[in-house]
DNA sequence: AAATTACTGTAGGGATCGCTACATAAACAG
DNA sequence: CTGTTTATGTAGCGATCCCTACAGTAATTT
């Protein structure tokens, strides 16, 4: 399992190919078929794993007796720490996964982005509820910039200093 | 040639087959390949095509007697009104070319961001040299952002609303 | 008009894709 | 030890991929 999360996160799920994995987990495609199913099988498996694993804690960043903005600016410099981590795997599984040519893997994924959202937009509009909606699609499309940078071969402190960045954004945008 | 920009723009390189091309323009396969070489032949000419027609007109908008945060607001906000003015072709050519699973294309698309970027950089340099690689990578990774939350179904007022709060971090960060 | 060139359509090659039928081997129950 | 079940390996199916050899048509040249 955890060499598959490594292939799609490094690949992608398009470029994997079944054979790919089969020959990276040592066995032949009619066990990986009556283990996983399906290539998309495996695929929810692992997205499934990296919540736990890889995935940010946004329950951990988002705490309700913190500063929304500091929260807020808290989690894109995890991201951009996330994101840049491991030189292979860069970038966000999740986000990168929106966006592959196999309809069912795309709502796979879409289903985790739209869940994650969802947390981002509820913390905020608790205390800024006027604001929840920009402020989410501002945090949300500053992470996939953010992923999408990584993978242009941003490093840590890059990323950082563009997670700071919009960090102000926010800060500014909640009235200091 | 309008019709493959826009099959590219729409699906992405991997997910155009030449078989989609070759019905879309009412020729066959044999006429394709005297005509534009391979696929990715097709490719690198439409890339040059958007450069001319979709793409954001760097020159007009980075204008050397307009304040640097002014004009990187206004290229944030233009690439918020490209990215969202069609319902199909939404994002950015250019950079969704740079996450294909051909390395070619994918290095060609890359040619033309790096060299955008450069434009970019450049601009900054001239009367902020000491903020220009930080400011650069965030309108870059902002721009990516806001290409990837176009095609995740923003419309045109999300983005505008995103493009407008990352301005402010620019402003922000060159001292208002 | 005859001959050469340029082009188009048919058909298919070679490779890879996700996936599976079938036969063989291993593990277990009686 | 026999019989059953479970799991693995071999081999390959049907589809699709990018691309091309070849034959036939149209246009141009002499």
């Amino acid at each position: 399992m955890a060499v598959a999360q490594t292939l799609f996160h490094t690949r992608g799920y398009d470029a994997v190919s079944v054979a790919d994995v089969t020959e990276a987990l040592g066995i032949k495609p009619p066990s990986f078929y009556a283990a996983f199913g399906s290539k998309f099988g495996l695929y929810a498996r692992v997205l499934d794993r990296y919540a736990g694993t890889g995935a940010i804690p946004l329950d951990a960043i988002l705490l309700p007796d913190r500063p929304v903005a500091e929260a807020l600016a808290a989690l894109l410099e995890e991201a951009a720490r996330r994101y840049a981590a491991a030189p292979c795997t860069t970038g966000c599984l999740v986000l990168e996964g929106t966006r592959c040519n196999d309809a069912e893997a795309r709502e796979a994924a879409s289903a985790f982005l739209v869940a994650a959202e969802a947390v981002i937009r509820r913390y905020i509009a608790d205390r800024h509820p006027e604001d929840a909606d920009r402020l989410t699609d501002f945090v949300c499309t500053t992470m996939a910039g953010l992923s999408a940078a990584a993978r242009h071969g941003h490093d840590l402190d890059r990323l950082l200093a563009t997670a700071r960045l919009a960090g102000l954004a926010i800060a500014q945008a909640l009235g200091d």
